[in-house]
Formats: C-alpha cells, sequence, structure tokens
DNA sequence: ACATTAATTGTGT
DNA sequence: ACACAATTAATGT
C-alpha cells in the first residue's frame, strides 16, 4: 500500500502522513458495478483513489436518479466530509464504473490531521475545489443546455472515464443516469446516428 | 439447431 | 407518456 500512496501522493503529503495512512488505512479492490455506499448509509471513512472510476450519483425522494460525477485516480470523495458539518449519513450514492482500487482511511483519524498535518489541510481544500467545480458544471449543463448536448457531454465523458469509444450500455440506464425518459433517449441517440456523430448496436454505443 | 422467453430498442398516437 | 411492434440476446431442449 505504501508504494500506491507514494506513487499518488507522494508529492502532495509529507512523509509522516504517508506513514500514518499506512498504518490506519485499509487497500480496498472493488469489482466493476458494485455498490460502495449508498444514500442515508453512515459513512465509515474516507476514500482516496488509487485507480480506477467511481460514480457519484444522487437520487430524489420518488427513486429518481442524477449523475452527479466521476472520482478517478486521485481523488477524494469530498461530500464525505461533510462529517465535520455534524452529518454523518451519506446524501449520494456511490458505484464503481470500473474495477477500481481505494484506500479507506477510518473517519475518526481525520479529525487530528488537520492540524497536524498542513498538507492534509491543502488536500482537503483542493480536491473540495475540484468538486465543486465538477458540481457547478453538472448544474450549469442541467440549467441551461439542452438533453441533446446533455447527452452527448455525458457520452463523450463516459468514453474519457471508461478509455474505450464503446460504451457498453442501454438506453434505460442512461435516461436513469441523466434524469430522464428511455423514449427520449432513443429517439436522440437515433439522430445522433443519423447525424453521423455515434453508431448504435444492442447495449453499445460507438463513438465517432 | 430450433423454439421459447426475456430484454432492449423503435415508432405512432 | 403510453402502448405496442420489431429486433436481438439468452436459455433450455
Amino acid at each position: 500500500m505504501i508504494l500506491e500512496l507514494k506513487k499518488l501522493f507522494g508529492n502532495v503529503f509529507e512523509e509522516d502522513l504517508i506513514q500514518e495512512i499506512a498504518k490506519v488505512g485499509t487497500l480496498k479492490e472493488i469489482p466493476e458495478d458494485f455498490m460502495m455506499i449508498d444514500i442515508g448509509e453512515k459513512i465509515k471513512g474516507v476514500p482516496l483513489m488509487v485507480s480506477g472510476a467511481i460514480k457519484i450519483s444522487r437520487e430524489n425522494e420518488n427513486g429518481e436518479e442524477l449523475l452527479l460525477y466521476y472520482l478517478e485516480e486521485g481523488d477524494s470523495c469530498t461530500l464525505t466530509f461533510a462529517w465535520e458539518m455534524g452529518e454523518t449519513k451519506s446524501k449520494i450514492r456511490a458505484v464503481s464504473e470500473l474495477p477500481s482500487k481505494l484506500i479507506m482511511v477510518p473517519i475518526q483519524r481525520i479529525q487530528d490531521w488537520e492540524s497536524k498535518y498542513p498538507s492534509w489541510r491543502r488536500f482537503l481544500f483542493r480536491s473540495y475545489q475540484i468538486r465543486m467545480d465538477e458540481l457547478i458544471d453538472t448544474l450549469d449543463s442541467l440549467a441551461f443546455d439542452g438533453l441533446e448536448k446533455r447527452l452527448m457531454d455525458y457520452m463523450v465523458e463516459k468514453k474519457r472515464v471508461n478509455g474505450k469509444n464503446e460504451l457498453l450500455i442501454t438506453h434505460q440506464n442512461i435516461a436513469l443516469e441523466l434524469h430522464s425518459s428511455r423514449v427520449v433517449i432513443s429517439r436522440l441517440l437515433k439522430k445522433l446516428e443519423q447525424t453521423g456523430k455515434i453508431q448504435l448496436k444492442r447495449n453499445k454505443i460507438i463513438i465517432i
């Protein structure tokens, strides 16, 4: 685990902190499509992403879902830091998009690190800001973009995260993540296919 | 190889 | 949004 820590966070955290993370943290390997935490569950630790990608989404009271953003290598889930605000239950759902590795740090440890290690504090702020920027981006597209552009952005982002230009997904699932309906997605995809931006197969979309 | 069934996608109203 | 048709994949015999 020390190896991974040094590689990813070696020039972010000081040596002492790395050692301490290695001591209390656990390295977890997560298969694809694994739900790591659901809405309302107690947060038990803070994740530091080592590899892979994790999808963070929100759900409303009717069980309708909306994709917020992805966590990738070197990221941490800033929303878990809400524990500081006295909230210990997750407001979000985290499902792995790819097989992923991450280091879980128990939540109790983290408080003293803030005063002890300046680098930890900097890391918190930095990742907080990155998350916030991503959130604002998705908020913008929700408010100002049409669904067609949102769909295209979604597919491009997914392609980037997965590293392939073939997306293995159904129209239904896309609709859920964008909080739209299957029929609408199908029709938009069809249009995008006719304009040559994508190719449609069953359970598969090829981006051009 | 064939039939049956389930899941996904396409289309008209 | 709904209903239904068409297509494709999965499974059993």
